[in-house]
DNA sequence: ATTCTACATGTGAACGATCCCGGTAGCGAT
DNA sequence: ATCGCTACCGGGATCGTTCACATGTAGAAT
């Protein structure tokens, strides 16, 4: 490429070219009245010779409004953020903005010098609204929800801990964990353990919670030995899954806080010689396309996370466009339910 | 939320509060010489106070460059994609400039006008340079190669059939496909099947024709029954497994496009009484983690697709950063290339 | 014929920054 | 005392648009 770069066509060109003022055309581009129809046919067609398209950049100087969205996101090479991400591009370009993207190098030591530059970056960009994408893990939130007043600019929040006064678009992990837990003692199983994702995470301290709440509300013990965290990788989970096989050997069933984990945890109870579902039943949490091809089959809570994304843009976008009329707009927290996708894993088989 | 929006501190009122002029301001952001050390301290410190921070937006115009990259992709719910985009990410920041983030609704049937709108959008917004992350399928990037020259910004493009003249950040597939095979060869499989990805995709004909050509080396024949089509995602992989099964019965090992479709692949297998790998070797393509987990543990090609984001970014930058110099620069393709992980599912047991 | 109205068009300022250039003030050298 | 140089600082134009307002022109109403 390296295309000698020419410089842009502007309107002013335009303009000259069509023998009217900067004004007429700019009336022309934005379909506004007081222009003469062969006036504007003239323009047009300038404007189609002269292949002219006019600068965002400008507009948005003058407007005030960036037509862009700051997305800050991390872990993109996780399914979830990946999938939330997609949700949000395509909402966003369906609605007419545009996606400033921003990654968080990494999210479980929080830096918020990091943090803070990017934020910054975007708002000298200009967006008008932001979706803070980053999980919830440790206390890397209070940072942005202490300087939050200082952004003179609408934020929503994904997946977290929701806070009254806060727009939160969250999945319901707690319902989740129950869904799968009390599918679990609906089977007959009664020694039900848990693989959990690295507690610092919320979404991994609901699902653990509900798991524990669940089995006591039906009067099963809850034991410091019946469970074991993980880091949601397949890596980590293999190590988690083979102490928990050790320290709770009785155990008949788990619920793992997700599907790569679970994923592991047959891989392990298989080379342990143990007959799945027979000996051991397992209940996974994503809904990833692959686990319906583990084997055997798992059985797994399905989020959906693109949706997750396209509500997070809606929210935001409706606050974008109605605080200017209602100044004080209410946010609330917008849950979506999970849902239970049963297969083989979790089966109790006659015996 | 809803923060009643506060205008945005600008250059001028710091010019007015510290008591001297817009330019001064300018000079003291920009650590420009020709300003009293103690006036500099000055503007420091009013800075401050108002939480002043730049327009880029502002900046951008003035100077013609925008620090923002433009990153077309496509099915960010897939794993190589997000990946990619990981590594455009993260680089992107490390080097100073943002994301400009759009995906194409569909990539299997390609609709210019949408693709166009997209194209049209970012130049608007003055992006510095484009990356072109869609994948190759059908004739999808025809239509931005015919426009190109309209563009006046450099595009760097992503794995794609690398072209003359054309800056190609890409995988070696074939290079990839020719170790799975020869690596099947070297264990003494003789009859090697393969479960291509969809073939409008130029990655799956890259790996079936390097399949093809590894066994021809070989001196082994290739005929249609020996290979199957499936669309990356293990629910098209279930099926075509099982075609492939019946068509060629006697394969004893094959190679898989990617990880996704092996994993059914070993589902299949297995469903049907198969034992792992004696009966049926599997390599599989993509390298993700969790394929250490599947059952046996897969051999696999892993290609580095962080890698290829971070090399396009680098690639892009330096075109933009060259190019005002030495006009002419000569645009070639970077080649990157995959390692292959030799795991269980791909060793022949002594019999 | 004159005033009014409605439409068509142009002018100048603004958005928030940078850059070119010209104007001071201070200081050593003549 | 004047010249000249350099470090410091400010004015005005500029980037590509939009907006508020002014101006011009025609036909309708009086």
């Amino acid at each position: 490429m390296a295309a000698a770069r020419k410089k842009r066509v502007t309107i002013k060109q335009v303009a000259e070219e069509a023998d009217v003022s900067i004004q007429t055309v700019s009336r022309v581009l934005n379909d506004m009245p007081h222009v003469a129809p062969d006036t504007r046919d003239r323009v047009h067609q300038v404007i189609e010779r002269l292949q002219y398209r006019p600068s965002a950049l400008a507009r948005s100087l003058i407007n005030q409004r960036s037509m862009m969205l700051g997305v800050i996101t991390a872990g993109l090479t996780y399914i979830g953020p990946s999938h939330t991400l997609d949700g949000i591009a395509s909402k966003a370009e369906a609605m007419g903005y545009s996606v400033l993207l921003n990654e968080l190098p990494r999210f479980n030591t929080f830096d918020f010098r990091e943090t803070r530059a990017i934020l910054h970056g975007m708002l000298a960009r200009q967006v008008d609204g932001v979706i803070w994408a980053v999980p919830e893990v440790g206390n890397n939130r209070n940072w942005v929800l202490e300087q939050l007043p200082n952004f003179h600019v609408p934020f929503v929040f994904l997946t977290m801990n929701p806070q009254p006064g806060l727009p939160v678009v969250a999945v319901d992990n707690r319902t989740g964990a129950r869904l799968a837990v009390e599918h679990l003692l609906q089977q007959g199983f009664r020694r039900i353990g848990h693989l959990a994702g690295p507690l610092v995470w919320w979404e991994a301290r609901e699902r653990k919670a509900a798991w524990a709440e669940t089995l006591q509300a039906a009067g099963l013990p809850v034991e410091e030995r019946m469970w074991a965290e993980g880091n949601w990788s397949s890596r980590s989970g293999e190590p988690a899954a083979g102490r928990l096989l050790d320290q709770y050997p009785e155990m008949d069933a788990i619920f793992v806080a997700n599907d790569q984990m679970a994923l592991s945890m047959l891989s392990v109870a298989r080379t342990r010689g143990l007959a799945l579902p027979r000996d051991l039943a397992v209940v996974g949490f994503d809904g990833i396309p692959e686990s319906a091809y583990f084997s055997p089959p798992l059985t797994t809570v399905f989020q959906d996370l693109h949706q997750l994304g396209c509500r997070a843009v809606q929210q935001l976008i409706t606050m974008l466009e109605d605080s200017p009329e209602s100044d004080e707009f209410e946010p609330a927290t917008v849950w979506l339910e999970p849902e239970l996708i049963v297969r083989e894993s979790s089966i109790r088989l006659a015996s």
